[in-house]
DNA sequence: ATTCTGAGCCAC
DNA sequence: AAACGTGGCTCAGAAT
C-alpha cells in the first residue's frame, strides 16, 4: 500500500512534486548502494526488462566476473552496479577474448600453412604448383568493390604438395615480396585452363584479378554456388530461428565441423585486411582456401550421387560464372542528360501534386508533424476521412484504383503514387550510381539468387557502396535511360511464351503441344478447345486487341501455374468466387492432361519432399510439403497449400531458368566468336540482350536466333524467339524496320 | 547513429 | 479453408 502512494506521487507533475520526486530517488539509491550486494545487483540487472542479446551478453559479464576474468574499474566501484557499466564490462571483455584468440590462432597456425613473402619461399611456390592439377584460390582484399578495391593478399591450398599458402602482397606492416612481381608470376597459373581451381564466391575473385590485369581460367568449383544447389534453403526465414547463409565461415563449422571465426569476430567491423599482422593474416587466410578445398570434396562427394545435377552444376553452373563476370564488367551507360531532363519534368509534377495533396489532406491529420505523404501510417487515416470511408490499406492496385473515378483526390495520389516511385527509385537515383573507376553503372547478377534457380539481380549483400541497383526490376520508362556504346546498338531477344513451352514439355498436355506445332497462340488455342468458337474469332479482336476469350484464358493460366485462389481470381476476372472455381474446373476438365499434371507434381512433392526440375538437373526442396494439413491448425494449413503452389511454380520457373543460363553460355561463345564489339549486355528471366556493333548483319541475326532456339530445347516443344534492335533500352525496333530505315538513309 | 521490419511497388 | 510464384529497392518508423 505504501509503494503504491509513493507511485502517484511520483507520476505527480507539479513543480514540488517533481524536486520530492528527485529527493526520493536519490535517497533510495544511497540506500541501495549501501546495502545492496554485486550478486543482488545482479538479481535486479537480469530480472529488468532486457532483450535477448541484451540478456546474453550480461550473463557472460557475471560469469567472467565470477572467475575473474573481468573486475569492475575502480572509478566505479563506489556507485552502485547498473546494468550499463555491465555491458561497458563486456566490451572489455570481448576485446581481451579477441587478442586471446587471435595469439591462440597464431600460436596454433598449423604446421602446413606457409607465409610466402621471400624469394625461396615463392619460387618454392611455384615449383610446386607446376605439379597441381587442382588448386583452392582466395583473395584478400581491401574492400569489396571489384572495380575500386586492390588486392592485398593470396591465398592457395596445394593439395598433391599438401600445404596452404598466404602471399601478403599490400599489408601495411611485415616484409613482403612487390606485387606486380607476385602478380606476374602467378598470372600463368591463374590463366592456365588446365590448373583447376576451387573458389568460394568466384565471380569476386575473378573480378579482383582482371582488375590487375590476370585473367582466370580452369575454374572447377565454387563451394558457394554449390552449396545453393545441394540446399536453396540454407538461408530461409524460419519463425523462432536464426537463419543461415552461404558465407564460409558459417559452412564450415555446420558441414565440415570445423570451428570458424568470421572477419568481424576476429578483428571487429572496422579493419582493413591489409592493416592485419602477418602471423594473423596467415592463419586466417590460409585457412579460406583450406576451409574451401575440404568443403569442395565434402560436396563433391554428395552431389555425384546426383549424376544429372552434377553434369549441370559443372557443365553450366560453372562455366556460366566466366559470362557473368564478364557481363558484370562491362556495365551499363546511362544517358545523364535525358535522366536529368526526364527527372526535372517528374518532380515538377510531383510538387504540383504534392502541394494539392497536403492542402486537401492537412485538415484531416492529426498530430505535431505536418502530414507525410510517404508514410502510409498517416495517409491512411486522413484520406479515409477525406473520403468518408475506411481504407484496409493504400494498396494502389487493389484499394486505391477502384475509387479513382469516384474521388478526384484518390486519382491524384495515385498519380503521385507513381510519379514519386519512378523518380525516387529510378530516375533519379540511378544516375548517383556511377562507378568511380570505370565510369559506367555495374549491377550484379547473381545466378544463386533464387531458390529456384532464376537470376537475382541488385547489389552485393555485404557491400556498402550503394552503388548496386536491379536491371531486372527496371520500369519501361526507366529503361530509356540506358543506351547502347557510341557505333553500338542493344539487341533484345527473348524466349516466345517461354514458361508455357516448358509447361508443353513437362506436362505433354496434348492441347498445348498442338498449339506450339501448329505454330499458333497458346492462349487463343486454348480459348478454341474451351469455347468451341474458332481460332481467328479467339485470338484477335478485328482492331489487334485481346478478345475477352484470350485475355481469360491468359488469366487462368497463370491461375495454374501461380495457384492463384478462386478469390484472386474472381477479382481477376471480374466475376464471384464461385463463378470463377466453375470456370477452372470446366478448364480443367478440358486440359485433363495438364490436371493430372498439377495433381502428380503436388502428390510428388507431398510424398518426397521436392520436385525436380526438367532432366532431374536441379531440386525445389519444399520440406513443408510432407505436412499433413490438421482441421483447425491454420499455419499448418497455409504451410502445406503454399508448398503446393511453389511445386509446380517451381518446376515451370526453374526448368525455364535452366534454359535462359545453358543459352547465356551459348551466346557468349557466339559473341566471342564473332568478337568486333559483340558481348551480352544483359538477361531478365526469359530474354538476352546483347551489344553488338551497328553494322551487323542480317546473318548475325540468324546467328542470334539459332542460338536462342538451339541451345536448349524443351523436349519436342520448338523454341521461339522475337528479336528487336535499339539504340536506347525500351525503344525497339523489329530487325526488317532496322535494315528498311537503313537502306533509306543510305539512299 | 545504426540496423531491422513492414508496406508498397517495380520486373518477369 | 483468404489472398499468386520468384526477386530487390525505398521509405517510414521502430528497435537497438
Amino acid at each position: 500500500m505504501q509503494q503504491l502512494n509513493l507511485r502517484l506521487k511520483l507520476n505527480g507533475d507539479s513543480s514540488e512534486d517533481q524536486s520530492a520526486k528527485q529527493r526520493v530517488k536519490q535517497a533510495s539509491e544511497r540506500r541501495v548502494a549501501a546495502v545492496e550486494t554485486v550478486e543482488e545487483a545482479w538479481q535486479r540487472i537480469l530480472s529488468m526488462k532486457n532483450s535477448d542479446a541484451d540478456q546474453a551478453k550480461l550473463l557472460e559479464v557475471k560469469q567472467a566476473m565470477a572467475s575473474g576474468k573481468v573486475g569492475r574499474n575502480p572509478a566505479d566501484v563506489k556507485k552502485r552496479f547498473s546494468k550499463a557499466e555491465a555491458l561497458r564490462l563486456y566490451k572489455d571483455l570481448a576485446e581481451s577474448q579477441r587478442e586471446e584468440k587471435l595469439a591462440e590462432l597464431v600460436q596454433k597456425t598449423p604446421s602446413n600453412y606457409r607465409l610466402i613473402n621471400t624469394e625461396d619461399s615463392f619460387a618454392e611456390l611455384l615449383a610446386d604448383l607446376a605439379n597441381e592439377e587442382i588448386i583452392a584460390v582466395d583473395t584478400e582484399t581491401t574492400g569489396l568493390d571489384v572495380y575500386v578495391d586492390v588486392i592485398v593478399g593470396i591465398s592457395l591450398t596445394l593439395p598433391k604438395a599438401d600445404y596452404h599458402v598466404y602471399i601478403p602482397i599490400r599489408h601495411k606492416e611485415g616484409e613482403q615480396l612487390n606485387p606486380d612481381y607476385v602478380l606476374a608470376k602467378l598470372k600463368p597459373f591463374m590463366e592456365d585452363e588446365g590448373l583447376g581451381k576451387v573458389l568460394h564466391n568466384a565471380i569476386f575473385d575473378i573480378a579482383m584479378f582482371r582488375r590487375h590485369g590476370v585473367g582466370f581460367g580452369g575454374l572447377a568449383w565454387d563451394s558457394q554456388t554449390a552449396m545453393h544447389l545441394l540446399n536453396e534453403n540454407e538461408a530461409e526465414k524460419v519463425k523462432g530461428q536464426t537463419p543461415g547463409n552461404y558465407k564460409l565461415k558459417y559452412l564450415a563449422p555446420k558441414y565440415l565441423g570445423v570451428e570458424s571465426d568470421t572477419f568481424d569476430e576476429l578483428f571487429g567491423k572496422n579493419t582493413r585486411f591489409d592493416d592485419v599482422p602477418l602471423d594473423i593474416a596467415l592463419v586466417y587466410a590460409a585457412k579460406d582456401t583450406d576451409l574451401t578445398w575440404h568443403l569442395y570434396k565434402f560436396q563433391e562427394s554428395h552431389m555425384r550421387r546426383m549424376p544429372e545435377m552434377f553434369k549441370y552444376y559443372t557443365g553450366v553452373e560453372v562455366p556460366l560464372l566466366y559470362v557473368i563476370s564478364d557481363l558484370e564488367a562491362n556495365g551499363y551507360i546511362l544517358d545523364l542528360d535525358f535522366a536529368k531532363e526526364y527527372g526535372e519534368k517528374l518532380n515538377r509534377e510531383a510538387e504540383e501534386l504534392h502541394d494539392y495533396l497536403l492542402t486537401e489532406l492537412s485538415k484531416y491529420h492529426d498530430g505535431d508533424t505536418p502530414l507525410n505523404l510517404n508514410s502510409p501510417q498517416q495517409l491512411k487515416p486522413a484520406l479515409s476521412k477525406a473520403i468518408g470511408k475506411q481504407l484496409p490499406n493504400l494498396d494502389a492496385k487493389r484499394t486505391l484504383k477502384p475509387l479513382k473515378s469516384e474521388f478526384e483526390i484518390v486519382a491524384k495520389l495515385l498519380k503521385y503514387k507513381g510519379i514519386t516511385k519512378l523518380s525516387g527509385t529510378y530516375i533519379d537515383k540511378l544516375p548517383t550510381k556511377q562507378n568511380s573507376t570505370t565510369k559506367r553503372w555495374h549491377s550484379r547478377f547473381n545466378p544463386m539468387g533464387t531458390v529456384t534457380g532464376r537470376f537475382s539481380s541488385g547489389k552485393d549483400e555485404a557491400d556498402t557502396s550503394n552503388q548496386g541497383f536491379n536491371v531486372q526490376n527496371q520500369p519501361e520508362d526507366a529503361r530509356k535511360m540506358f543506351v547502347a556504346p557510341p557505333g553500338k546498338v542493344i539487341i533484345g531477344a527473348d524466349f516466345k511464351a517461354q514458361e508455357i513451352r516448358c509447361v508443353a514439355h513437362l506436362s505433354e498436355e496434348p492441347a498445348l503441344i498442338e498449339a506450339f506445332e501448329q505454330q499458333r497462340d497458346p492462349y487463343a488455342t486454348l480459348a478454341v478447345k474451351f469455347t468451341g468458337k474458332p481460332y481467328e474469332e479467339v485470338n484477335k479482336n478485328p482492331d489487334g486487341s485481346d478478345t475477352k476469350e484470350r485475355k481469360m484464358m491468359k488469366v487462368a493460366w497463370l491461375a495454374a501455374l501461380y495457384g492463384t485462389s478462386k478469390y484472386t481470381m474472381a477479382e481477376q476476372l471480374n466475376t464471384t468466387p464461385d463463378e470463377a472455381e466453375a470456370f477452372m474446373k470446366d478448364l480443367f476438365d478440358s486440359l485433363p492432361v495438364l490436371r493430372d499434371w498439377i495433381k502428380g507434381n503436388e502428390e510428388f512433392a507431398s510424398k518426397y519432399g521436392f520436385v525436380w526440375m526438367d532432366k532431374n538437373q536441379r531440386k525445389r526442396r519444399l520440406p513443408n510439403a510432407t505436412l499433413k494439413a490438421k482441421w483447425g491448425d491454420r499455419d499448418t494449413w497455409r504451410e502445406k497449400n503454399r508448398a503446393m503452389r511453389q511445386a509446380t511454380n517451381a518446376r515451370v520457373q526453374g526448368s525455364s531458368s535452366i534454359q535462359t543460363k545453358v543459352t547465356m553460355i551459348e551466346a557468349a561463345k557466339m559473341c566471342a566468336e564473332k568478337g568486333n564489339g559483340w558481348c551480352l549486355w544483359g538477361s531478365v528471366h526469359d530474354e538476352l540482350l546483347f551489344e553488338a556493333p551497328e553494322d551487323f548483319t542480317r546473318e548475325d541475326i540468324e546467328d542470334v536466333k539459332r542460338v536462342m532456339t538451339e541451345s536448349y530445347k524443351f523436349g519436342k516443344v520448338a523454341n521461339g524467339t522475337d528479336i528487336e534492335v535499339m539504340k536506347r533500352w525500351g525503344e525497339g525496333v523489329t530487325v526488317d524496320a532496322w535494315f528498311e530505315n537503313k537502306k533509306g538513309e543510305t539512299k
